[in-house]
DNA sequence: TATTGTTATACTCTATAACTATA
DNA sequence: TATAGTTATAGAGTATAACAATA
């Protein structure tokens, strides 16, 4: 255990605790609207890996994402059947399915990208918009000191209650 | 949907999605430290309701912790097993089980304590004390703002991958 | 008749492993 | 023999509802 700072200074909740709070708050209010177009968490990272890059195999896309190949069946056959995603033949390798976004695949994410904008607005509007840009500079050195990778999300993959993640 | 703000300047990732990221990261590894106790997040909430006020009854706590009453055996059972958690007949209403900590539960809810202050210390060791207690103040204007009750957290209750919370 | 706590049960979601087809 | 994807299956965790004891 460490013993920097002086225990008795610290007051819970302190950032830990607010940052959990609040952050569970702002993901469960964007799942919520996510879930109003039909969409998981995961649907919507798996169609933004996608976009970034077209033609990955299922294998590629769940290894990064930590699902196992099983998983990946299923989601991708959601995606496919909501008509957002496209399983194409690869030549070189017939074993492998290239994932492609449809256009409505590209019209919905578009979608989200709004979605998460107006969530942004939403849930800052208890501060300034200094206060907003002093609030990520923050979070940002605390995600870099953590070792967290800009732009991936540490709870996509599955976490039992009782689990570490 | 809002139409404060201009989405042009919203860079994502934002607020919300650091809040996301560092909070569920924050989440993660304070849960791992309490498995290391033998401890749920649940059991933890548990004890600490019942230090507050001891002798209340399971169906008492399991409102306010939001879990149905068949969850709330469970939890109780184990903390029994553990020795950490009594349950007491009381003389006015023979159905309720009165939820008393031991001196065990006491013990371990300092320890408790004494590890969330070092995870303080571990998650913002990015920070500078001054940028920590200016990270905490921001954090509790969004808190107040979004309506969330201080020191409540909202991932308590079972929030299945697909839900809202 | 209503309420507290317990037990029984069915459901959702998951990972593992067996399997098919390609390589 | 190994790999990509699929299917089958068993397990963990949950909420609902039936139940027993007490009010």
């Amino acid at each position: 255990m460490s013993e920097r700072g002086d225990p008795k200074k610290i007051v819970v909740p302190g950032a830990a605790f607010l940052m959990s709070q609040v952050g569970v708050h702002s993901g469960q209010i964007w799942r919520e609207r996510m879930k109003k177009l039909g969409l998981d968490s995961r649907h919507v990272v798996l169609l933004r890996l996608v976009s970034v890059e077209e033609g990955r195999s299922q294998l590629a896309l769940g290894t990064q994402m930590r699902l196992p190949p099983s998983r990946m069946v299923a989601f991708v056959d959601e995606l496919e059947d909501l008509g957002l995603l496209e399983r194409r033949p690869n030549p070189d390798d017939r074993r492998i399915r290239a994932l492609h976004l449809t256009d409505r695949g590209r019209e919905i994410l578009n979608t989200v990208m709004k979605i998460s904008a107006d969530h942004e607005t939403e849930l800052t509007k208890g501060l300034s918009e200094a206060e907003r840009v002093q609030l990520v500079g923050l979070l940002g050195k605390v995600a870099t000191a953590q070792g967290l990778a800009p732009g991936v999300h540490p709870g996509v993959a599955f976490q039992p209650p009782n689990s570490a993640g």
